[in-house]
DNA sequence: CTTGACTACGTAGTATGGTACGGAGGGCAA
DNA sequence: TTGCCCTCCGTACCATACTACGTAGTCAAG
């Protein structure tokens, strides 16, 4: 006995607006139910739910909605393997661990650039300024 | 003796395309100059190669547009103090390192769901995909 | 004096992930 | 049957930082 529910529930069962839901539609992540041929709304199978907050999970481990939707594929493709599943998210991984390294490098920057600053005094010779005029950095 | 370029030279020396240039013209970070009365181009004083590199330089520490927009007024506003910008400059080191914090997490996330997968098999019964399902990440 | 390269300018498209809006029609209760 | 909220749909808009395109004007070399 399969649930069938109208878009606002859906959404509100997932946690997300029902223009979003909208929007997954319109990008393939989920189908759109047919309309009913005896006319009324689009009757969503609950399966729906758990297919958002399988992307809203997704996307929280940093995958774009793009890559969300290979992994749904792969889900549903018998011939897929776990190995793929894992590739991804090591390949993932690595996206993430560069974005970290990056970010170290801008955090170190902007510390010596702070440090450098006498903290008061005119913006004319300011030595963060001066750092982006003359530019050690980058 | 000032020197005039063309922004073809101007785009060049700043190492960046003539459309960046107009761009940035079009988001006041660089200010455009009057067209020659007796006609001709527009002649950019040298001077704003350095602003695109400041502009450049204030990108790669992480700052928005908007945020390179403020400091260059402070560059220029005699009222304004080095402290403001080391105020910027330590919110922005605070925003870096939450972002940092924020991508160790996901990539802990994504440790997680790697070293439980089995790494072959059906993504039928695949730990990442299971994970995505049923959700105890986030 | 023509050709080719470059400038000038407005507008539109790219990618990302939504959010908002307006109008027509559906469904339910008082 | 009259409200009133909801659905459906296309389209437009938000922020961010560019990139591309089409048309017309300008300039210098040959």
């Amino acid at each position: 006995m399969e649930t069938y529910m109208k878009i606002s529930q859906i959404a509100q069962g997932a946690g997300v607006g029902v223009e979003t839901v909208r929007f997954y539609e319109r990008k393939k992540l989920i189908e759109q139910p047919l309309k009913p041929a005896n006319g009324g709304f689009r009757a969503y199978p609950g399966e729906v739910v758990n297919q958002i907050r399988f992307i809203r999970r997704a996307q929280n481990l940093g995958f774009s909605l793009k890559e969300v939707k290979d992994l749904m594929s792969l889900r549903i493709d018998p011939r897929a393997d776990c190995g793929d599943v894992r590739l991804r998210a090591q390949a993932k991984r690595q996206e993430v661990i560069e974005k970290i390294e990056q970010l170290q490098r801008v955090r170190d920057a902007l510390d010596t650039v702070i440090n450098a600053c006498p903290g008061s005094g005119s913006t004319r010779s300011c030595s963060i300024l001066g750092e982006l005029e003359k530019g050690q950095i980058s």
